[in-house]
DNA sequence: CCAGCCATTATTGGATCCAATATGCCTATA
DNA sequence: TATAGGCATATTGGATCCAATAATGGCTGG
C-alpha cells in the first residue's frame, strides 16, 4: 500500500532492490554496518520487511549478517575474490555453451554495439556498466536459470573489487579486454563452442590473475 | 530462551536446521507445500522465526517461496537436475584440487573405512549417507569456505533425486561407483591432481547420464 | 595509570495484532 | 450447462510492542 513511485507489491522485495542497487553501485563500501532501523526509516517501513530484504541479499552474499549483532555489507579477502573467479572460470563456459545457439541477430547486433561502446568508454563507471551488461547478454541465449542465477550472484559478490581494480588501471589498460570481447563475439558467430569456452576461460582467468597483482584493493 | 534441547541460541536457526533435516531425510518430498503457521506451532515458537528460517531454507534452495502465496519443497525438473549436476562436474574438482595436498593420515584412514563401508552397505539410506559423507570428506582440506558450502548446497538441492534414483538401483548397480571411489582415493594418495580431478568429473558426470535415463524420478 | 568489572544503552530477535492478498466456492446469467 | 463475477475464508505480509543480547563507557580497585 502507498507504494509510490513504481509499484512493485512488496515492500520487502522493495527494500531489497533498493539496497542491492546501493552496494551494487558503491554507495555502501564493504564492511560497512547496516542497522535495521535505519533502512526501515529510510526506505518509510518498519523493521519487519527490512530483516526480511537482509535475508534475501544475505542469500545473495552482498549482506553478512551476524546473530544478535548486525548486518555488513560482505567483504572479500584476496583469497576469497580469487576464489570466486576461479568458480566463474568454469562455470561461465559451461553457461556460454547452452547459450550460444539460441542467440538471435538482434542480440547479436546489440553485442556488437556493447563491445563497439566498451572500446570507447572513457570513464570507469561505464566500463563497468558495459562490460557487465556484455557478458550477461552472451547468457540469455541459456535456459538454465539455476546457472544463471549462480553467475550473476558470482559478479554481484565481486562487483565491488572489480571497480577498484578497474579504476586503478588507465583507460588503455583495457587492450587485453577489448582484444578479448572481439575473440569471444566472433567465436560466438561462428557458432565454435570449443573456442568460445577456452576464450572465455582465459579472459576470465587473466583478469583474476591482474587482479592479484593489485592486493591494495583488498581490506 | 527455553531453548530446551541442544541449547543454539536462535529460534529461527534452530528452525531452519531442523526443517534442513527433516526436507534433507526425505520428510518433506518435493513439492510439498509448508504453512508457516504450522510450522511455528510444532516448534513452539510464532510465525516471525518461521519466516526468517524460510528465507535461509530459500537461499539454501532447499525452499520455494513465492510472494503472497506460500512456501513449497523445493522441486526439480531432470533438466534442472542435469544442470546441478554439470555445474557440479566443474566445480567439484576445482574444491577437490585445493583440498587434496592438505588431508592429513587420520582424514585419509577415514575414507577408507568409508569406501570399506559403502561397499558392504545393504540399504539405500546407509549408501546415501556415507556416499555424501566420503565425498564432502574429500573436501575437508579446502579453504574456500564459499566455493565449499556452494557444493553443499548443490548436495542439498540434489539429494531427494539422489535417493529416489538410488532406490531404483539394485544394490549391485553401485559397482561402479565403487571402483570410482577405489580409483578416486588411489589418485588422491598419489597425490595426483590431474587424475583424480579427471576420475571426479567422471563419477559426477557417469551419475548424471544415469539419472537421465529414470525421467519417472522428477515430477 | 591501567585492568577488570558492572551498569547503561543501543540494537537485534521474537510475539502479537492488524492489513492485504490469493484461493475456492457459490451464485447468477447468458 | 458452462462461465464470469463476487463474496467468504485461509494464509501470508507488515507494524508495533516487548524481551534478550551485545557493545560501550564509566567506575572502582589494585
Amino acid at each position: 500500500m502507498a507504494v509510490g513511485a513504481e509499484g512493485d507489491l512488496a515492500t520487502s522485495h522493495r527494500i531489497a532492490a533498493g539496497l542491492k542497487e546501493a552496494i551494487l553501485t558503491g554507495k555502501y563500501p564493504p564492511g560497512t554496518r547496516i542497522r535495521q532501523e535505519d533502512i526501515a526509516e529510510q526506505y518509510g517501513a518498519s523493521r519487519s520487511p527490512v530483516r526480511e530484504a537482509f535475508r534475501m541479499l544475505d542469500a545473495d552474499g552482498l549482506l553478512t549478517l551476524i546473530a544478535n549483532t548486525g548486518a555488513w555489507i560482505s567483504q572479500l579477502s584476496l583469497a576469497e575474490c580469487e576464489e570466486m573467479y576461479q568458480i566463474r572460470e568454469r562455470v561461465e563456459p559451461l553457461l556460454l555453451r547452452s547459450s550460444m545457439p539460441k542467440l538471435d541477430a538482434e542480440t547479436m547486433a546489440k553485442l556488437h554495439a556493447l563491445v563497439k561502446q566498451l572500446e570507447e568508454s572513457e570513464d570507469v563507471e561505464n566500463f563497468l556498466l558495459h562490460d557487465r551488461e556484455f557478458h550477461l547478454l552472451t547468457y540469455v541465449g541459456a535456459s538454465t536459470a539455476l546457472l544463471g542465477d549462480m553467475v550473476q550472484r558470482l559478479w554481484n559478490t565481486t562487483q565491488h573489487y572489480r571497480r577498484a581494480y578497474t579504476r586503478l588501471l588507465a583507460v588503455d589498460g583495457f587492450k587485453s579486454a577489448h582484444y578479448e570481447h572481439h575473440l569471444l563475439l566472433s567465436a560466438i558467430e561462428r557458432g565454435d563452442n570449443e573456442d568460445a569456452e577456452r576464450i572465455l576461460y582465459g579472459h576470465i582467468r587473466r583478469t583474476r590473475l591482474e587482479l592479484a597483482k593489485h592486493p591494495e584493493v583488498f581490506a
